[in-house]
DNA sequence: GTAACAAATCAATTTTTTTTGATATATTAG
DNA sequence: CTAATATATCAAAAAAAATTGATTTGTTAC
């Protein structure tokens, strides 16, 4: 019973590599226990506005946090469902766990 | 009662990154059913040998491949525990569901 | 020993990503 | 409308990562 549609890899790609940079990871740390704006962010992790905005839209584009406009203020949240689909990727791995006995190489 | 102590975020930033790039995904895929040596993986993967190597290092550095050598193959294969670490790291996002309600902004 | 082969490493180049500071866009306050 | 503020975008520079072809290292075959 397979409910959801397997991801390409594109999107596993864009994912990984959004949760590959130190600064990246710490924005998905912070928004663990809430939601909160970019200015918010910029005091927290003490980076400057622009940098962090860049960072923003690539974890924006791999659907790991979802922004939500009030007023002059944009609030970024985590898209849980997202992390779902990144851990079930690596979840499938586990259950290969069942390996073909080598076979002998190339030419030998 | 926690068995292994937290992976530090180093290891965590590695393991994304490594999975970060479309041929090191490929690589864990073709090695996903098997143990396979670094010529096989080379014409499997339609790749040149010292671009192959490149990217086996990094993914070795992460820990998500293991070397075997066999005179003068040198075998791979996945090292599945340190999939199960990065799966466990997305894993404590889901767990993290309870959010706090907006608090007000900076200077709201 | 030497030749042949597998794989890693290296240096130079190319490509991609990130950083920076400035500017543009959009919203609210007055 | 104008000023102030929040955020996004842009272009240039800097930094990091990837590619390439050549070379080196190590192993086996002869």
């Amino acid at each position: 019973m397979q409910v959801t549609s397997p991801p390409d890899s594109t999107t596993i790609l864009a994912g990984f590599h959004a949760l590959s940079d130190p600064l990246r990871l710490a924005v998905i740390e912070v928004l663990r226990s809430q939601e909160l704006c970019v200015c918010d962010l910029c005091d927290r992790l003490n980076v400057q506005q622009s940098k962090l905005s860049f960072h923003l839209k690539t974890l924006k584009q791999a659907g790991l946090i979802t922004p939500r406009q009030q007023g002059r203020w944009m609030y970024y949240s985590l898209n849980l469902p997202q992390f779902v689909v990144l851990e079930q990727y690596l979840a499938e791995f586990r259950r290969t766990g069942v390996m073909v006995p080598t076979r002998s190489c190339c030419s030998d």
